[in-house]
DNA sequence: TGCTTATATTGCAATATTCATATATAAAGA
DNA sequence: TCTTTATATATGAATATTGCAATATAAGCA
């Protein structure tokens, strides 16, 4: 071993860092926030109509990404407005949108990929 | 509405897709297991014991890399070697670290954040 | 103060994910 | 063939996530 588990534990504490990030990306209704906030803050009514969900939907996974840093909200009067913290975040967008590029395959086969990935439709 | 709801259905198609891609990546050890392979294919046995894993536990997160077309495996006797498929996946660990860079935090204050986030220690 | 609008949070049922145990499969050797 | 070794898959219990309905909070206005 080249190092003894005791000391593995930053190797291991980043990678759950980092997963927990990920999990932030891991639901379609947050990919569709994030993109929706890509030319600057959108307030939450915006959002709820162009996004069309339900009010309370919306503000768990608001919630989900303001505590994993990825958005913030600034309030004026009764509105909330949201932006990206970090717009290195749409790069990485950006650099997952090529990987499925380099797989070849088009939307529709994607969704295909997708019901055999998850073992048929739910 | 710019655009009716029917036509919608591609981007809300890609955002699932993207989510599904980004859900790979959302557990510790499959992010363990894409770094371990970041100097070429590597052995489950081998892999089993770098990570420090239950060799089932191992093979059913490979099983999910696999059928998101993260990795993939090629048997040689009774080994499997898996190795990645697209190296841009590096690119997005990269910019994820990079994210976190932005943050200015360092590790152990991101663990102290995940607990926070998580509502507590698990 | 009471009313309305905007957003957040709570409670809870449905669904999904994880991990270990046990079992299956497949290759190689005796 | 039987055995061993390597890997994969099934089963099921524990845990986590989701989304709706209901409720809370907070700002602005009558």
């Amino acid at each position: 071993m080249l190092r003894p588990k005791k000391h593995a534990s930053d190797a291991s504490a980043l990678a759950r860092f980092k997963s927990e990030f990920f999990k932030a990306l891991a639901h379609p209704l947050r990919i569709r926030i994030i993109d929706a906030l890509r030319d600057g803050e959108v307030g939450v009514n915006d959002l709820c109509e162009r996004l069309d969900v339900e009010q309370s939907t919306l503000s768990q996974q608001l919630a989900q990404l303001r505590s994993r840093n990825i958005v913030t909200g600034r309030k004026e009067g009764q509105n909330v407005y949201y932006s990206i913290r970090d717009r290195a975040i749409f790069r990485l967008l950006d650099v997952a949108k090529e990987v499925f590029n380099n797989q070849l395959i088009n939307v529709q086969d994607m969704l295909a990929q997708l019901e055999v990935a998850s073992g048929g439709p739910r």
